[in-house]
DNA sequence: GGCACCGTTCGGCGCGGCCCGAACCGTGCC
DNA sequence: GGCACGGTTCGGGCCGCGCCGAACGGTGCC
Protein backbone atom coordinates (compact mmCIF):
# COMPACT_ATOMS: atom_id res chain seq x y z
CA UNK A 1 0.00 0.00 0.00
CA UNK A 2 1.66 3.19 -0.83
CA UNK A 3 0.95 6.67 0.72
CA UNK A 4 -0.08 8.87 -2.30
CA UNK A 5 -2.46 8.32 -4.72
CA UNK A 6 -2.02 4.96 -6.60
CA UNK A 7 -1.74 4.48 -10.44
CA UNK A 8 -4.80 3.41 -11.15
CA UNK A 9 -6.72 6.85 -12.63
CA UNK A 10 -3.70 7.37 -14.69
CA UNK A 11 -3.46 3.72 -15.95
CA UNK A 12 -7.21 3.84 -16.74
CA UNK A 13 -6.76 7.31 -18.70
CA UNK A 14 -3.64 5.63 -20.19
CA UNK A 15 -5.40 2.48 -20.67
CA UNK A 16 -7.57 4.80 -23.28
CA UNK A 17 -4.97 5.60 -25.89
CA UNK A 18 -3.21 1.84 -25.49
CA UNK A 19 -4.81 -0.15 -28.32
CA UNK A 20 -3.80 0.90 -31.43
CA UNK A 21 -7.90 1.11 -32.40
CA UNK A 22 -8.40 3.82 -30.35
CA UNK A 23 -4.60 5.72 -30.46
CA UNK A 24 -5.85 5.30 -34.91
CA UNK A 25 -9.39 7.12 -33.61
CA UNK A 26 -7.53 9.79 -32.38
CA UNK A 27 -4.89 10.08 -34.66
CA UNK A 28 -7.24 10.83 -37.19
CA UNK A 29 -9.20 12.97 -35.14
CA UNK A 30 -6.18 15.30 -35.10
CA UNK A 31 -7.35 17.11 -38.39
CA UNK A 32 -10.09 18.65 -35.84
CA UNK A 33 -12.92 17.94 -37.39
CA UNK A 34 -16.17 15.42 -36.43
CA UNK A 35 -16.01 11.84 -37.81
CA UNK A 36 -18.90 9.78 -37.95
CA UNK A 37 -18.23 6.28 -36.81
CA UNK A 38 -18.51 4.30 -39.77
CA UNK A 39 -15.88 6.72 -41.17
CA UNK A 40 -13.64 5.86 -38.08
CA UNK A 41 -14.40 2.09 -38.31
CA UNK A 42 -13.65 2.28 -41.86
CA UNK A 43 -10.70 3.71 -41.37
CA UNK A 44 -8.96 1.58 -38.62
CA UNK A 45 -10.33 -1.55 -40.72
CA UNK A 46 -12.59 -2.89 -37.75
CA UNK A 47 -16.27 -3.94 -37.42
CA UNK A 48 -18.47 -1.31 -36.64
CA UNK A 49 -19.73 -2.98 -33.46
CA UNK A 50 -16.21 -2.96 -32.04
CA UNK A 51 -15.68 0.63 -33.44
CA UNK A 52 -19.01 1.90 -31.35
CA UNK A 53 -17.52 -0.06 -28.07
CA UNK A 54 -14.50 1.56 -28.55
CA UNK A 55 -16.06 5.56 -28.85
CA UNK A 56 -18.28 4.73 -26.07
CA UNK A 57 -15.08 4.57 -23.94
CA UNK A 58 -13.64 7.02 -25.36
CA UNK A 59 -16.49 9.25 -24.35
CA UNK A 60 -16.32 8.20 -21.42
CA UNK A 61 -13.23 8.97 -20.71
CA UNK A 62 -13.46 12.16 -21.97
CA UNK A 63 -10.94 12.41 -24.63
CA UNK A 64 -14.17 12.42 -27.32
CA UNK A 65 -17.21 14.41 -27.27
CA UNK A 66 -20.08 13.05 -29.10
CA UNK A 67 -22.88 14.67 -30.92
CA UNK A 68 -25.94 12.80 -32.21
CA UNK A 69 -27.33 14.11 -35.60
CA UNK A 70 -29.97 11.71 -36.81
CA UNK A 71 -28.89 8.31 -37.58
CA UNK A 72 -25.20 9.31 -37.14
CA UNK A 73 -22.88 10.23 -34.10
CA UNK A 74 -20.06 12.21 -34.79
CA UNK A 75 -17.38 12.33 -32.26
CA UNK A 76 -14.37 15.03 -32.37
CA UNK A 77 -11.45 15.46 -30.24
CA UNK A 78 -12.76 17.23 -26.25
CA UNK A 79 -10.64 20.16 -26.70
CA UNK A 80 -7.73 21.51 -27.39
CA UNK A 81 -5.77 19.90 -24.15
CA UNK A 82 -6.73 16.15 -25.77
CA UNK A 83 -5.25 17.43 -28.98
CA UNK A 84 -1.90 18.53 -27.37
CA UNK A 85 -1.88 15.34 -24.98
CA UNK A 86 -2.44 12.93 -28.12
CA UNK A 87 0.60 14.89 -30.36
CA UNK A 88 2.84 15.16 -27.17
CA UNK A 89 2.47 10.93 -26.92
CA UNK A 90 2.61 10.49 -30.62
CA UNK A 91 6.03 12.36 -30.67
CA UNK A 92 7.68 10.51 -28.06
CA UNK A 93 6.42 7.04 -29.91
CA UNK A 94 8.74 5.27 -32.05
CA UNK A 95 7.88 5.16 -35.38
CA UNK A 96 6.49 1.72 -36.39
CA UNK A 97 9.59 2.19 -38.76
CA UNK A 98 6.90 1.69 -41.80
CA UNK A 99 8.45 3.40 -44.98
CA UNK A 100 5.75 4.73 -47.90
CA UNK A 101 5.19 1.86 -50.02
CA UNK A 102 3.19 3.11 -52.62
CA UNK A 103 3.98 6.12 -55.16
CA UNK A 104 0.55 7.47 -54.30
CA UNK A 105 1.72 7.15 -50.48
CA UNK A 106 4.76 8.77 -51.35
CA UNK A 107 3.16 11.75 -53.02
CA UNK A 108 0.49 11.91 -49.96
CA UNK A 109 3.37 11.60 -48.02
CA UNK A 110 5.26 15.00 -49.39
CA UNK A 111 2.23 16.84 -49.08
CA UNK A 112 1.86 16.50 -45.81
CA UNK A 113 5.42 16.88 -44.71
CA UNK A 114 4.60 20.59 -46.77
CA UNK A 115 1.56 21.59 -45.33
CA UNK A 116 -0.72 20.17 -42.90
CA UNK A 117 -2.96 21.09 -39.93
CA UNK A 118 -1.42 20.07 -36.55
CA UNK A 119 -5.44 19.52 -34.79
CA UNK A 120 -6.43 23.36 -35.17
CA UNK A 121 -2.94 24.79 -36.62
CA UNK A 122 -0.76 24.95 -38.95
CA UNK A 123 2.31 21.99 -39.00
CA UNK A 124 4.74 20.51 -42.22
CA UNK A 125 7.42 23.17 -43.75
CA UNK A 126 5.02 25.67 -44.18
CA UNK A 127 4.16 26.33 -40.46
CA UNK A 128 7.68 25.85 -39.60
CA UNK A 129 8.83 28.70 -41.70
CA UNK A 130 5.64 30.74 -40.25
CA UNK A 131 7.26 30.31 -36.90
CA UNK A 132 10.41 31.77 -37.89
CA UNK A 133 9.05 34.43 -40.08
CA UNK A 134 7.08 35.42 -36.82
CA UNK A 135 10.01 35.71 -34.71
CA UNK A 136 11.96 37.41 -37.22
CA UNK A 137 9.31 40.02 -37.72
CA UNK A 138 9.21 40.15 -33.52
CA UNK A 139 5.50 39.23 -33.68
CA UNK A 140 6.97 36.08 -31.63
CA UNK A 141 9.95 36.18 -29.09
CA UNK A 142 11.26 33.82 -27.41
CA UNK A 143 14.01 35.60 -25.32
CA UNK A 144 12.05 34.57 -22.08
CA UNK A 145 9.46 31.45 -22.93
CA UNK A 146 7.27 31.44 -26.32
CA UNK A 147 5.34 35.42 -26.29
CA UNK A 148 3.12 37.27 -28.22
CA UNK A 149 4.26 40.62 -28.35
CA UNK A 150 2.53 43.98 -28.90
CA UNK A 151 3.91 44.08 -32.09
CA UNK A 152 2.37 41.16 -32.91
CA UNK A 153 -1.07 42.58 -31.51
CA UNK A 154 -1.03 44.72 -34.15
CA UNK A 155 0.13 42.35 -37.04
CA UNK A 156 -2.71 40.18 -35.97
CA UNK A 157 -5.11 42.84 -35.68
CA UNK A 158 -3.87 43.72 -39.16
CA UNK A 159 -4.93 40.74 -40.60
CA UNK A 160 -8.28 40.39 -39.23
CA UNK A 161 -7.29 38.73 -36.28
CA UNK A 162 -8.27 40.70 -32.92
CA UNK A 163 -6.62 39.26 -30.27
CA UNK A 164 -8.68 40.34 -27.40
CA UNK A 165 -11.46 37.16 -27.40
CA UNK A 166 -8.72 34.72 -26.88
CA UNK A 167 -7.26 36.16 -24.04
CA UNK A 168 -10.46 35.07 -22.59
CA UNK A 169 -10.36 31.39 -23.47
CA UNK A 170 -8.60 29.16 -20.71
CA UNK A 171 -5.75 28.12 -24.07
CA UNK A 172 -2.39 29.62 -24.00
CA UNK A 173 -2.16 32.07 -26.16
CA UNK A 174 0.35 31.12 -28.47
CA UNK A 175 2.55 27.79 -27.61
CA UNK A 176 5.55 25.60 -29.46
CA UNK A 177 4.39 22.59 -30.63
CA UNK A 178 7.23 19.89 -31.78
CA UNK A 179 6.76 19.33 -35.22
CA UNK A 180 7.04 15.21 -36.13
CA UNK A 181 8.16 16.08 -39.77
CA UNK A 182 10.82 19.13 -39.59
CA UNK A 183 12.01 18.29 -35.63
CA UNK A 184 11.16 22.34 -35.23
CA UNK A 185 8.45 23.97 -33.05
CA UNK A 186 5.51 25.67 -35.19
CA UNK A 187 3.03 27.75 -33.70
CA UNK A 188 -0.01 25.84 -31.73
CA UNK A 189 -2.15 27.87 -28.77
CA UNK A 190 -5.04 30.26 -29.40
CA UNK A 191 -3.22 32.12 -32.03
CA UNK A 192 -1.90 29.19 -33.90
CA UNK A 193 -5.47 28.14 -34.42
CA UNK A 194 -7.27 31.76 -34.97
CA UNK A 195 -4.05 32.43 -37.99
CA UNK A 196 -4.81 28.79 -39.66
CA UNK A 197 -8.44 29.61 -39.44
CA UNK A 198 -8.05 33.19 -40.39
CA UNK A 199 -5.77 32.05 -43.65
CA UNK A 200 -8.54 29.74 -44.35
CA UNK A 201 -11.65 32.12 -44.59
CA UNK A 202 -9.30 34.68 -46.21
CA UNK A 203 -8.83 31.53 -49.41
CA UNK A 204 -4.71 31.98 -48.69
CA UNK A 205 -5.37 28.22 -47.93
CA UNK A 206 -7.50 24.98 -48.80
CA UNK A 207 -8.09 21.97 -47.20
CA UNK A 208 -6.27 18.79 -48.79
CA UNK A 209 -7.65 15.77 -48.35
CA UNK A 210 -7.27 14.30 -44.69
CA UNK A 211 -5.25 16.45 -42.85
CA UNK A 212 -3.07 18.34 -45.91
CA UNK A 213 -3.35 21.96 -46.65
CA UNK A 214 -2.95 23.30 -49.93
CA UNK A 215 -1.67 27.32 -50.32
CA UNK A 216 -2.86 28.81 -53.32
CA UNK A 217 -1.26 31.25 -55.33
CA UNK A 218 -2.82 33.86 -54.00
CA UNK A 219 -2.33 33.14 -50.63
CA UNK A 220 1.37 32.42 -50.99
CA UNK A 221 1.47 35.95 -52.51
CA UNK A 222 -0.62 37.82 -49.38
CA UNK A 223 1.29 35.40 -47.14
CA UNK A 224 4.86 36.33 -48.37
CA UNK A 225 3.24 39.92 -48.32
CA UNK A 226 2.43 40.08 -44.47
CA UNK A 227 5.68 38.24 -43.57
CA UNK A 228 8.00 39.93 -45.57
CA UNK A 229 9.15 36.89 -47.33
CA UNK A 230 10.13 36.04 -50.80
CA UNK A 231 7.16 34.01 -51.90
CA UNK A 232 9.26 31.88 -54.04
CA UNK A 233 10.05 30.32 -50.08
CA UNK A 234 6.51 29.70 -49.63
CA UNK A 235 6.42 27.42 -52.61
CA UNK A 236 5.88 23.99 -52.43
CA UNK A 237 8.25 21.67 -53.25
CA UNK A 238 7.52 19.58 -56.24
CA UNK A 239 4.32 21.37 -58.71
CA UNK A 240 2.94 18.46 -59.28
CA UNK A 241 1.42 16.82 -56.37
CA UNK A 242 -0.56 19.84 -55.22
CA UNK A 243 -3.31 19.02 -57.02
CA UNK A 244 -5.82 15.60 -56.99
CA UNK A 245 -3.67 13.14 -59.31
CA UNK A 246 -6.24 12.03 -60.76
CA UNK A 247 -8.38 9.34 -58.86
CA UNK B 1 -5.81 -0.52 -44.07
CA UNK B 2 -4.81 3.66 -43.53
CA UNK B 3 -3.06 6.07 -45.73
CA UNK B 4 -1.03 7.96 -43.36
CA UNK B 5 0.19 6.59 -39.41
CA UNK B 6 -1.54 4.30 -38.00
CA UNK B 7 -1.86 3.87 -34.15
CA UNK B 8 0.40 1.04 -32.93
CA UNK B 9 3.43 3.45 -32.13
CA UNK B 10 1.33 5.65 -30.26
CA UNK B 11 -0.51 2.55 -28.53
CA UNK B 12 2.51 0.47 -27.48
CA UNK B 13 3.66 3.66 -25.95
CA UNK B 14 0.79 4.43 -24.21
CA UNK B 15 0.38 0.77 -23.08
CA UNK B 16 3.57 1.78 -21.46
CA UNK B 17 1.45 3.93 -18.68
CA UNK B 18 -1.83 1.50 -18.98
CA UNK B 19 -0.69 -0.32 -16.31
CA UNK B 20 -1.53 0.75 -12.61
CA UNK B 21 2.05 -0.83 -11.25
CA UNK B 22 4.05 1.39 -13.68
CA UNK B 23 1.97 4.14 -13.71
CA UNK B 24 2.42 3.81 -10.04
CA UNK B 25 6.03 3.90 -10.33
CA UNK B 26 5.98 6.57 -12.55
CA UNK B 27 4.13 8.64 -10.25
CA UNK B 28 6.51 8.08 -7.68
CA UNK B 29 9.93 8.72 -9.66
CA UNK B 30 7.82 12.57 -10.01
CA UNK B 31 9.41 13.24 -6.84
CA UNK B 32 12.90 13.85 -9.41
CA UNK B 33 14.76 11.18 -7.69
CA UNK B 34 16.41 8.01 -8.17
CA UNK B 35 14.70 5.10 -6.29
CA UNK B 36 16.22 1.31 -6.35
CA UNK B 37 13.74 -1.47 -7.70
CA UNK B 38 13.33 -2.41 -4.56
CA UNK B 39 12.02 0.26 -3.25
CA UNK B 40 9.66 0.45 -6.05
CA UNK B 41 8.23 -2.91 -6.00
CA UNK B 42 7.76 -2.30 -2.33
CA UNK B 43 5.47 1.21 -2.62
CA UNK B 44 3.34 -0.56 -5.16
CA UNK B 45 2.70 -3.56 -2.95
CA UNK B 46 4.24 -6.02 -5.95
CA UNK B 47 7.11 -8.92 -5.99
CA UNK B 48 10.46 -7.98 -6.94
CA UNK B 49 10.47 -9.93 -10.35
CA UNK B 50 7.57 -7.96 -11.48
CA UNK B 51 8.97 -4.64 -10.64
CA UNK B 52 11.96 -5.45 -12.31
CA UNK B 53 9.72 -6.84 -15.32
CA UNK B 54 8.07 -3.36 -15.62
CA UNK B 55 11.24 -1.34 -15.33
CA UNK B 56 12.86 -3.21 -17.66
CA UNK B 57 9.99 -2.72 -20.14
CA UNK B 58 9.67 1.35 -19.16
CA UNK B 59 13.65 1.88 -19.60
CA UNK B 60 13.29 0.48 -23.35
CA UNK B 61 10.08 2.67 -23.86
CA UNK B 62 12.16 5.39 -23.28
CA UNK B 63 10.61 6.72 -20.01
CA UNK B 64 12.65 6.10 -17.38
CA UNK B 65 16.98 5.80 -17.49
CA UNK B 66 18.45 3.39 -15.14
CA UNK B 67 22.01 3.74 -13.69
CA UNK B 68 23.40 0.58 -11.99
CA UNK B 69 25.46 0.54 -8.90
CA UNK B 70 26.88 -2.07 -7.15
CA UNK B 71 23.79 -4.26 -7.15
CA UNK B 72 21.57 -1.54 -6.98
CA UNK B 73 19.25 -0.63 -9.68
CA UNK B 74 18.37 3.08 -9.69
CA UNK B 75 15.84 4.23 -12.08
CA UNK B 76 14.52 7.41 -12.79
CA UNK B 77 12.24 9.99 -15.21
CA UNK B 78 13.94 10.41 -18.44
CA UNK B 79 13.74 13.74 -18.99
CA UNK B 80 11.58 16.78 -17.85
CA UNK B 81 9.62 15.86 -20.44
CA UNK B 82 8.63 12.57 -19.41
CA UNK B 83 7.70 14.25 -16.18
CA UNK B 84 5.43 16.51 -17.47
CA UNK B 85 3.38 14.01 -20.15
CA UNK B 86 3.30 12.04 -16.64
CA UNK B 87 1.36 15.01 -14.98
CA UNK B 88 -0.45 15.99 -18.03
CA UNK B 89 -1.99 12.74 -18.07
CA UNK B 90 -2.60 12.45 -14.83
CA UNK B 91 -4.57 15.70 -14.28
CA UNK B 92 -6.81 14.44 -16.83
CA UNK B 93 -7.46 10.73 -15.01
CA UNK B 94 -10.59 11.17 -13.20
CA UNK B 95 -9.42 10.57 -9.03
CA UNK B 96 -9.91 6.97 -7.90
CA UNK B 97 -12.54 8.57 -5.34
CA UNK B 98 -10.51 7.04 -2.41
CA UNK B 99 -10.99 9.83 0.00
CA UNK B 100 -8.43 9.24 2.99
CA UNK B 101 -9.24 6.84 5.15
CA UNK B 102 -7.03 7.39 8.19
CA UNK B 103 -5.29 10.55 10.18
CA UNK B 104 -2.31 9.72 8.76
CA UNK B 105 -3.28 9.41 5.62
CA UNK B 106 -5.26 13.40 5.95
CA UNK B 107 -2.60 14.70 7.45
CA UNK B 108 -0.35 13.62 4.48
CA UNK B 109 -2.76 14.85 2.24
CA UNK B 110 -2.75 18.22 3.98
CA UNK B 111 0.86 18.43 3.96
CA UNK B 112 1.20 17.86 0.07
CA UNK B 113 -1.46 20.40 -0.63
CA UNK B 114 0.04 23.04 0.95
CA UNK B 115 4.03 22.19 -0.56
CA UNK B 116 5.52 19.53 -2.66
CA UNK B 117 7.30 19.28 -5.66
CA UNK B 118 6.11 18.27 -9.16
CA UNK B 119 8.61 16.64 -10.50
CA UNK B 120 11.65 19.13 -9.99
CA UNK B 121 10.03 22.33 -9.44
CA UNK B 122 7.15 24.09 -6.28
CA UNK B 123 3.91 22.97 -6.46
CA UNK B 124 0.74 22.50 -3.79
CA UNK B 125 -0.43 26.38 -2.06
CA UNK B 126 3.00 27.51 -2.06
CA UNK B 127 4.22 27.21 -5.65
CA UNK B 128 0.70 28.99 -6.25
CA UNK B 129 1.38 31.52 -3.84
CA UNK B 130 4.91 31.56 -5.57
CA UNK B 131 3.73 31.93 -9.15
CA UNK B 132 1.04 34.82 -8.13
CA UNK B 133 3.83 36.59 -6.45
CA UNK B 134 6.12 36.31 -9.43
CA UNK B 135 3.17 37.65 -12.07
CA UNK B 136 2.83 40.95 -9.54
CA UNK B 137 6.42 41.94 -9.03
CA UNK B 138 6.41 41.60 -12.74
CA UNK B 139 9.18 38.44 -12.93
CA UNK B 140 7.12 36.99 -14.93
CA UNK B 141 4.55 38.44 -17.16
CA UNK B 142 1.35 36.54 -19.30
CA UNK B 143 0.56 39.59 -21.37
CA UNK B 144 1.21 37.02 -24.23
CA UNK B 145 2.22 33.53 -23.18
CA UNK B 146 4.15 32.99 -19.97
CA UNK B 147 7.48 34.59 -20.12
CA UNK B 148 10.66 35.88 -17.76
CA UNK B 149 10.93 39.53 -17.77
CA UNK B 150 14.13 41.17 -18.26
CA UNK B 151 13.07 42.49 -14.46
CA UNK B 152 12.49 38.87 -13.49
CA UNK B 153 16.64 38.16 -14.79
CA UNK B 154 17.78 40.68 -12.49
CA UNK B 155 15.87 39.30 -9.68
CA UNK B 156 17.00 35.71 -10.31
CA UNK B 157 20.29 37.09 -10.31
CA UNK B 158 19.75 38.70 -6.83
CA UNK B 159 18.58 35.30 -5.43
CA UNK B 160 21.76 33.34 -6.91
CA UNK B 161 20.24 31.92 -9.72
CA UNK B 162 21.90 32.72 -13.49
CA UNK B 163 19.30 32.29 -15.96
CA UNK B 164 22.56 32.49 -18.69
CA UNK B 165 22.91 28.67 -18.43
CA UNK B 166 19.36 28.03 -18.25
CA UNK B 167 19.36 29.15 -21.68
CA UNK B 168 21.38 26.25 -23.31
CA UNK B 169 18.63 24.13 -22.28
CA UNK B 170 16.23 22.40 -24.31
CA UNK B 171 13.82 22.96 -21.80
CA UNK B 172 11.37 26.71 -22.16
CA UNK B 173 12.50 28.81 -19.49
CA UNK B 174 9.55 29.25 -17.96
CA UNK B 175 6.04 27.07 -18.27
CA UNK B 176 2.68 26.64 -16.84
CA UNK B 177 2.37 23.81 -14.85
CA UNK B 178 -1.63 22.81 -13.82
CA UNK B 179 -1.92 22.53 -9.77
CA UNK B 180 -4.18 19.38 -9.07
CA UNK B 181 -5.28 20.77 -5.71
CA UNK B 182 -4.97 24.11 -6.53
CA UNK B 183 -6.56 23.84 -9.79
CA UNK B 184 -4.66 26.88 -10.88
CA UNK B 185 -1.15 27.24 -12.49
CA UNK B 186 2.21 27.24 -10.75
CA UNK B 187 5.34 27.32 -11.91
CA UNK B 188 7.54 24.97 -14.04
CA UNK B 189 10.33 25.06 -16.57
CA UNK B 190 13.78 25.38 -16.42
CA UNK B 191 13.61 28.52 -13.93
CA UNK B 192 10.92 26.70 -11.99
CA UNK B 193 13.48 23.79 -11.40
CA UNK B 194 16.28 26.11 -10.68
CA UNK B 195 13.86 28.15 -7.97
CA UNK B 196 12.89 24.53 -6.47
CA UNK B 197 16.74 23.52 -6.30
CA UNK B 198 17.88 27.07 -5.06
CA UNK B 199 15.31 27.25 -2.01
CA UNK B 200 16.47 23.55 -0.90
CA UNK B 201 20.41 25.32 -1.38
CA UNK B 202 19.06 27.75 0.29
CA UNK B 203 17.59 26.08 3.47
CA UNK B 204 14.38 28.33 2.66
CA UNK B 205 12.99 24.55 2.52
CA UNK B 206 13.78 20.87 3.19
CA UNK B 207 12.14 17.69 2.17
CA UNK B 208 9.73 16.23 3.71
CA UNK B 209 8.52 12.73 3.07
CA UNK B 210 7.73 11.26 0.13
CA UNK B 211 6.91 14.61 -2.40
CA UNK B 212 6.22 16.92 0.77
CA UNK B 213 8.39 19.95 1.05
CA UNK B 214 8.58 21.72 4.31
CA UNK B 215 9.04 25.83 4.76
CA UNK B 216 11.55 27.05 7.52
CA UNK B 217 10.63 29.70 9.46
CA UNK B 218 14.13 31.31 8.43
CA UNK B 219 13.09 30.77 4.47
CA UNK B 220 9.73 31.71 5.44
CA UNK B 221 11.04 35.23 5.95
CA UNK B 222 13.68 35.71 3.60
CA UNK B 223 11.28 34.58 0.88
CA UNK B 224 8.48 36.96 1.84
CA UNK B 225 10.79 39.53 1.73
CA UNK B 226 12.24 38.47 -1.69
CA UNK B 227 8.40 38.37 -3.29
CA UNK B 228 7.06 41.54 -0.69
CA UNK B 229 4.93 39.39 1.05
CA UNK B 230 3.66 39.26 4.85
CA UNK B 231 5.23 36.02 6.25
CA UNK B 232 1.85 35.16 7.10
CA UNK B 233 0.76 34.11 3.94
CA UNK B 234 3.14 31.98 3.50
CA UNK B 235 2.43 29.95 6.51
CA UNK B 236 1.25 26.21 6.51
CA UNK B 237 -2.50 25.74 7.38
CA UNK B 238 -1.92 24.07 10.68
CA UNK B 239 1.00 24.06 12.87
CA UNK B 240 0.74 20.29 13.95
CA UNK B 241 1.45 17.97 10.80
CA UNK B 242 4.58 20.25 9.48
CA UNK B 243 6.82 17.73 11.53
CA UNK B 244 7.06 14.22 12.13
CA UNK B 245 4.23 13.21 14.34
CA UNK B 246 5.28 10.68 16.62
CA UNK B 247 6.03 7.56 15.02
C1' DG C 1 -45.20 1.60 -45.85
C1' DG C 2 -41.00 -0.46 -47.37
C1' DC C 3 -36.24 -0.42 -47.70
C1' DA C 4 -31.48 0.83 -47.01
C1' DC C 5 -28.35 2.30 -43.88
C1' DC C 6 -26.03 3.68 -39.37
C1' DG C 7 -25.28 2.38 -35.05
C1' DT C 8 -25.83 -0.61 -30.80
C1' DT C 9 -26.18 -4.82 -27.97
C1' DC C 10 -25.03 -9.41 -26.88
C1' DG C 11 -22.43 -13.99 -26.77
C1' DG C 12 -18.50 -16.13 -27.45
C1' DC C 13 -13.80 -16.83 -28.79
C1' DG C 14 -8.78 -16.33 -28.48
C1' DC C 15 -4.78 -13.81 -27.43
C1' DG C 16 -1.89 -11.28 -24.55
C1' DG C 17 -1.05 -9.12 -20.22
C1' DC C 18 0.11 -9.24 -15.47
C1' DC C 19 1.34 -11.66 -11.57
C1' DC C 20 3.63 -14.95 -8.67
C1' DG C 21 7.09 -18.41 -6.77
C1' DA C 22 11.28 -20.80 -7.36
C1' DA C 23 15.77 -20.99 -8.83
C1' DC C 24 19.83 -18.50 -9.97
C1' DC C 25 23.53 -14.78 -10.26
C1' DG C 26 26.20 -11.05 -8.52
C1' DT C 27 27.45 -7.82 -4.89
C1' DG C 28 28.71 -6.45 -0.36
C1' DC C 29 29.35 -7.41 4.47
C1' DC C 30 31.08 -10.08 8.37
C1' DG D 1 34.56 -18.36 2.87
C1' DG D 2 29.91 -17.88 4.24
C1' DC D 3 25.82 -15.40 4.43
C1' DA D 4 22.40 -11.87 3.45
C1' DC D 5 20.46 -9.23 0.12
C1' DG D 6 19.08 -7.02 -4.39
C1' DG D 7 17.91 -8.17 -8.81
C1' DT D 8 16.89 -11.27 -12.82
C1' DT D 9 15.05 -15.24 -15.39
C1' DC D 10 11.83 -18.75 -16.27
C1' DG D 11 7.54 -21.34 -16.25
C1' DG D 12 2.83 -21.40 -15.37
C1' DG D 13 -1.82 -19.73 -14.19
C1' DC D 14 -5.37 -16.54 -14.57
C1' DC D 15 -8.09 -12.71 -15.80
C1' DG D 16 -9.32 -9.09 -18.91
C1' DC D 17 -9.67 -7.16 -23.27
C1' DG D 18 -10.33 -6.69 -28.14
C1' DC D 19 -12.47 -8.75 -31.90
C1' DC D 20 -16.23 -10.55 -34.60
C1' DG D 21 -20.99 -11.97 -36.35
C1' DA D 22 -25.73 -11.89 -35.71
C1' DA D 23 -29.72 -9.79 -34.26
C1' DC D 24 -32.10 -5.55 -33.22
C1' DG D 25 -33.65 -0.51 -33.10
C1' DG D 26 -33.88 4.08 -35.12
C1' DT D 27 -33.48 7.26 -38.87
C1' DG D 28 -34.06 8.95 -43.42
C1' DC D 29 -35.25 8.29 -48.22
C1' DC D 30 -38.23 6.74 -51.87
Amino acid sequence: MTTGADGRGLAGFAALLADPTRAGFCLALLDGRAWTAGELARAAGVAASTASDHLTRLVAGGLLVEERQGRHRYVRLADPGVAQLVEDLAARAPAPATPPRTLRAASAGAALAYARTCYDHLAGRLGVLLYDALLDRGVLDRSGGLALTGNGVTWLAGLGVPVEPLRATRRPLVRDCLDWTERRPHLAGAVGAALCGRFLDLGWTTRGTGRAVRLTPSGRDALAEALALDPALLAPPASRDSGPARA
